[in-house]
DNA sequence: TGTACATCAGTGAACGCGCGTTCACTGATGTAC
DNA sequence: TGTACATCAGTGAACGCGCGTTCACTGATGTAC
């Protein structure tokens, strides 16, 4: 009946659920409560059988926070996508300036608020253990920021041309549109405001202002 | 010996050991594995003596969060002394202006992060705790950067007037720069990241950008 | 074709441990009469 | 001045519980000869 390439699908669906049961668990405990134990339990199987699938609990976390990584690599490739490659050459008026950062901020903003409420749980995860106490998921998580940074500030150098204007802290800001992005949207998954496009104005407006600092 | 009011002092230094324990104990293990008896051990008292002083755990990280309360609006009174009330009076230069900006900047990051630093542990566990699993932790964490927002805000509103240009999203720049702030103050903390000048520059850039883009 | 062995996801019993919480108690202080 | 009672921070024994981890096991699949 089961082959030994069925036995490996298997396995690997044993391991998505663990990694799904971890996710919901989290959402209603917090990372920190999540055991062994508990997680089997969710999932349906004996505690002990969890050790076929992962050395200890921070090793599941590190799948998921791969995982958000993915989810979260997809949706800037999407955003990139919804950029104006070049805005507007050398934008002369203020208001055409204005016009030009609009289009790169409401994009993000919308393409990744988004994607939060699409994964709240794992990606509401991933933002709240970027200072949490497992090493090895802080690890991964910043590894994984650091790589949208740089897939965004891609995004901007572009823009930037169009400005005439060196810009060398192009990651900077990237960086500070992403702790921007995160620092309300987990706050807002947390606290159930999905008050969907208040949210989003609110953000825009914040990032509208970093932008047009970084790039008048 | 010790009369009513004195028995009522010791309790409330014993009060006082229990949260400096707590906040130990939390840097090392994360505020989700505090226990009762762990908090009660390290303070030298009995594991009953504990609800004495306090209800449960949370009510403890409320009385936490309280005292980092209490440093962070300190702390934000010494930035207002820090700023010049009036910056630059109607500032014709894009210099001039950058300079003005420069004078709110410096003064709120240098001040910021020496606080952050002479009160690491206590302050790391607020902002982590921000999005943490405690209602009620959350809550009093909310209340607190609110606070902060106004004083901030405030500030911001005097020397806004400098630039004969009408603000009203004052509270927006003074939420993002708290949010900007706390989010790489708190990285630099777990990851003992303490390259002292470095960071601040990374800050005062970011948050020159944001001021540049809200107040020109 | 048959036999012996290897692999491997999953199991159930058992362990020792730290936890939150209860309970009745102590011993010092203050108060009522 | 003496006696009885109230208050209250702190105690130690005891409880039941969920936890991580160990161990020897099962039962199905694949392989060597």
């Amino acid at each position: 009946m089961a082959s030994r390439a069925e036995l490996k699908e298997q396995k690997k669906k044993t391991s998505n659920a663990l990694i799904k049961a971890a996710i919901e668990i989290c959402e209603e405990e917090g990372y920190a409560s999540l055991s062994i134990r508990s997680v089997a339990r969710k999932t349906g199987i004996a505690p002990t059988s969890f050790y076929r699938h992962f050395r200890d609990i921070d090793e599941l976390g590190v799948a998921i926070v791969d995982q958000a990584n993915r989810v979260l690599t997809h949706c800037f490739q999407q955003i990139r996508h919804k950029i104006p490659q070049h805005c507007v050459n050398n934008p002369a008026s203020t208001e055409r300036q204005f016009q030009s950062i609009e289009s790169i901020v409401r994009p993000f903003v919308e393409t990744f608020i988004e994607c939060i409420k699409q994964n709240s749980q794992l990606l509401c995860l991933f933002f709240q253990e970027r200072t949490g106490h497992s090493e090895q998921m802080r690890k991964a998580i910043s590894e994984g920021i650091d790589n949208l940074i740089i897939i965004l500030s891609q995004d901007l150098k572009c823009i930037a041309q169009d400005f005439s204007q060196e810009i060398s802290d192009v990651s900077f800001i990237a960086e500070s549109m992403i702790a921007l992005a995160s620092y309300d949207s987990v706050a807002m998954i947390i606290d159930q405001k999905v008050e969907n496009n208040q949210m989003n104005d609110v953000l825009i407006k914040k990032l509208n202002l970093l932008l047009l600092g970084a790039l008048k």
